[in-house]
DNA sequence: GAGTCGTGGGT
DNA sequence: TACCCAAGACT
């Protein structure tokens, strides 16, 4: 008799989730869940916006640090701003975290601090577009949403051998996803796509010989898995440069300031110095100086954005006054770990101060 | 549809 | 080395 290869590819797929699911802190297992744990929306949230165009590893201890300190939604709604970009510093993306704090005031206001449950409203939340409206709603609240990252666009793409180059092929895309999610466990299905993504269907020398789905793929049978998805090409990134000035005190304070604005790295925190854009080059000489002092030329650093490379003069100057600086805070060396300072601030004052932030060792 | 928006790891 | 890429959202 004819069997529906969609429901066998169905099948499979969470058959194998079932037997080789990565354990994730963020994840609850379909064990788990069957022994009637289910998933709490507030850490779905999190997670999800954390893994937004971020890898897993550089997420989990984000995460971790997160939860322990901001149990639940009730808990983020009473942070302040800063205390989530202060925490969120070198994770990248800042605008999530600014969303992130948006979001939690209006789901604690408006919603009584329980997340909506469908698709459609949760999309209307800051930070919440199309994936993670269809991600929360499927693993949290069990809708058969068509969950589509990067990593489902892969699977299907070759599993179809579509010759459309993304962003184009993206409906087509979640329209075949929502053909293949099941009205039963649609978020472990989501989650088993994904996984089969980052593990098997992978960007480079995909396993297909264990791949769980591979009978049927289009792309095994009749191409090179490795030429899907198309993409179209990418402009090469301009490089721009300007100055950092580390203006250390007596007692080895570092003057630091805020980030106006709500574009890059916007609300975070900086060294004084040029206003160097992704688009404009900034005075990359000593004469950028906010003011005047025993500057030294301390090297130059180099860091590359997603739409353009930054290299940063960084000039230094010891024993200045504090009432020198116009506006600003001193932060003191055992303080400077705490700041929220993203990782190009970092590397212009560890150019100054070589042991400014003593890397502490990741546990595997 | 095309730009903007970070960072670290892999090849 | 110089790319590519990672559970995208927003304008």
């Amino acid at each position: 008799m004819l069997t529906s290869p969609s429901f066998d590819r169905t099948d499979k797929l969470l058959a194998w989730y079932d037997r080789h699911h990565r354990i994730l802190p963020w994840r609850v297992t379909p064990t788990e869940q069957m022994r009637g744990a289910k998933p709490d929306p507030y850490r779905v949230w999190l997670s999800e916006i954390m893994l937004q165009q971020t890898t897993v590893e550089a997420v989990k201890s984000y995460f971790t640090a997160f939860v322990e300190r901001w149990p639940d939604i009730e808990a983020m709604a009473k942070a302040s701003e800063d205390d989530i970009l202060r925490a969120w510093a070198g994770l990248g993306y800042y605008s999530r975290a600014r969303n992130l704090k948006k979001c939690a005031d209006l789901v604690a206001t408006q919603y009584s601090g329980k997340f909506p449950a469908s698709t459609a409203a949760l999309k209307e939340l800051p930070g919440i577009g199309d994936y993670t409206s269809a991600a929360i709603a499927a693993i949290a609240f069990g809708e058969p949403a068509a969950v589509v990252d990067g990593n489902v666009e892969r699977v299907i793409s070759r599993l179809f051998a579509i010759d459309t180059p993304l962003p184009a092929a993206k409906t087509q895309i979640r329209a075949l996803m929502g053909d293949m999610t099941p009205p039963a466990r649609p978020g472990d299905f989501a989650q088993a796509m994904m996984d089969l993504g980052a593990t098997i269907c992978t960007p480079r020398r995909p396993a297909c010989a264990i791949c769980p789905i591979n009978e049927g793929c289009k792309a095994l049978g009749e191409h090179d898995p490795e030429q899907f998805p198309r993409k179209a090409p990418k402009a090469q990134k301009p490089v721009r440069t300007g100055a950092a000035f580390i203006a250390i005190a007596d007692d080895g304070s570092i003057l630091l300031r805020k980030r106006k604005g709500e574009g890059l790295l916007a609300g975070m925190t900086e060294v004084p110095g040029s206003g160097w854009t992704a688009r404009i080059d900034g005075d990359a000489s000593i004469e950028a100086a906010p003011f005047p002092a025993g500057w030294v030329a301390s090297g130059v650093i180099t860091h590359v954005f997603t739409h353009f490379e930054l290299r940063l003069s960084v000039y230094s100057a010891r024993n200045i006054a504090r009432h020198t600086a116009e506006d600003g805070w001193w932060s003191a060396p055992e303080e400077l770990g705490g700041e929220a300072l993203p990782t190009v601030m970092k590397k212009a004052i560890t150019a100054a101060i070589p042991g400014a932030f003593k890397q502490q060792a990741k546990r595997h």
